[in-house]
DNA sequence: TTGTAGGCGTTATCAA
DNA sequence: TTGATAACGCCTACAA
């Protein structure tokens, strides 16, 4: 038999009415009340009903995230991370984390936000890998339900989000390969056209320009993301006329196929050939050699989403609604002359 | 202003009653009027207020699932696919996922549970890492909350459990060794002690057992989880006087040290030495030699899971409490001769 | 076949 | 400083 709040009105015969104001730390009840009220509280095991609450205050402390549900993303551990990080910081605000998954784009997808939104089931949402022309953008501004996002869409509405700026950090990296002398860099890439691709191309092309490099459009792959392709790809770069002597990286499983056919020509990584890699799959620095990478903080990416929407849910004015975040730069021995193999 | 059942019974000059009957599918509620309703409750864009039908039927159609949050787990792809398998089965079955991450076994899990059970947020859990003598079971079954939890503690309780059989399989993947010629077979764990590796070690023994092989007790090793532990690994296996052949891994980052051991003593894998690895942290069909690998059918897991866990909410009797689970043998290159290196 | 009315457990308004 | 009372939106006896 759950305990209410009828419980402990009658357990101190007082009213709910001050058993409620208690609790909720009312200014107007008296500090012996008050402890009275909490000391019974915590005897009988007393929590409001949540939805008795919900209810009646109108909110739900909740916020949605509903997962991109892909065959290619179920084994992707940036969504661990992501979704730990929301429920922490959720957590953190009082707020809980209510989880869906669709398949990016359905119906599916559209009926779970429309269904949240209208049942009144979350008081926010979390989104990420947002589409150019976003449904859920338009839908959500319209109902006046507030979210923040991970990368923004082409549109012209004002919400808070989230960018993993890549190009600056990325063309620090150009730098530091020509300052370990490693001068001829190619760019092995996915055929994808996420925005989140498109900057690290240009991180990469800045690199050059300020390096005064020359652009060599041999140098740039079209990958997939096998460790098949990545041999394909390195194999292809070994046998330009003037190959590099530099392989920045989508993944790290291409990478592995890179490190093969590195192998295969007798190249010696970190001397011969510099590797680096965007997060990938697994932690590159316990491999052995450690591979020099650049990472997404991910649950750091995923506290701040969470904080700005509740600011949003509060109506709390941000400065800032534009986050940028740098991603982490790891060196390893793969770009580092004189380090082990 | 969110529409409500009012809203829909107004538009229709008819009383809520009927609308919420004809929504439920209530058979004494006339066709015409059905029709007219659902037609109402589409064009007004109604669906019932949650925390009412929640406050009201007592139950609320939620699922929940604490993440366990140490630091080594926020990037396991194990996550991301279990919590998408939660999440679609629970949507399949018509109930939302809620979502928390605390440290295993803290106060902050034990608030959590409590907080969801005493608020009345959730129906009930799936649990996993369970622990000797955990507590939630205890807890949960004194509440009469229900529950589902992928693998058992060491308790007596009747609860619904999800068993992953690595032992059967292993030792099927030591015949198959056998079968290929490779009799000289090591083991590489960790020195964790959770069910799970005894489980996988117990195979190891039956296997040998079963073809008559002796059991060599320098041919286990206990390794961390690094690459740099599978390295040291398997070069003091090669020291001994008569090295294996074959190398069972517990995972695939320590693998990537057994290859570059197995590369500096010029053995190709596949044919002088075997190596097998234990579901990891990438998909070891997608590298080149791709690894034979026994992968547990995480999604399916959490889908039986929250299967089990809704008959037990909705007092189905099952006929089956204690589901066995198979894990995936995945045959590649690395343990067949004659294959590409 | 439909409508009336009470109550789920809280919070908020108002009066005492 | 406290208490009675009215919602919040829905479901469901029970009555018509």
């Amino acid at each position: 038999m759950p305990v209410t709040i009828r419980d402990v009105a009658r357990h101190l015969s007082i009213s709910i009415t001050t058993v409620s104001r208690a609790l909720d730390g009312y200014s107007d009840v008296s500090e012996t009340t008050r402890q009275r009220v909490i000391q019974a509280a915590r005897e009988l095991g007393y929590l409001p009903n949540r939805a008795a609450r919900q209810l009646r205050r109108k909110r739900t402390d909740t916020i949605g995230y509903i997962l991109p549900s892909g065959a290619f993303n179920s084994s992707d551990p940036f969504f661990s991370g992501f979704i730990t990080g929301l429920a922490d910081e959720a957590a953190h605000g009082n707020y809980d984390l209510l989880v869906s998954s669709a398949p990016i784009g359905g119906d599916i997808e559209q009926q779970i936000y429309q269904r949240w939104v209208c049942e009144k089931r979350v008081d926010g949402f979390v989104l990420n890998h947002v589409r150019q022309n976003d449904w859920r953008i338009n839908y959500l501004t319209d109902e006046q339900v507030p979210f923040s996002s991970l990368e923004r869409s082409a549109d012209t509405h004002d919400y808070p989000s989230v960018h993993v700026e890549y190009s600056t950090c990325v063309s620090r990296l150009v730098n530091h390969l020509v300052g370990q002398g490693f001068k001829r860099i190619a760019f092995i890439g996915t055929t994808d056209d996420l925005t989140i691709h498109t900057d690290r191309y240009q991180g990469y092309r800045l690199g050059l320009t300020m390096n005064r490099l020359p652009f060599d459009e041999t140098l740039v792959i079209q990958s997939d993301l096998s460790s098949t392709g990545g041999y394909r790809a390195a194999k292809k770069l070994q046998l330009l006329p003037k190959p590099p002597n530099a392989i920045i990286c989508v993944s790290d499983i291409p990478a592995a196929g890179v490190l093969r056919a590195a192998d295969d020509a007798h190249l010696r990584i970190g001397e011969d050939l510099a590797l680096v890699v965007f997060d990938g799959v697994q932690d590159s620095q316990r491999l052995q050699p450690t591979l020099t990478s650049v990472n997404q903080p991910v649950e750091e990416i995923a506290h701040l989403l969470v904080r700005m929407l509740l600011a949003e849910i509060k109506g709390t004015s941000l400065v800032e609604r534009q986050a940028v975040i740098q991603p982490i730069l790891r060196f390893g021995h793969s770009t580092s002359k004189g380090g082990p193999k």
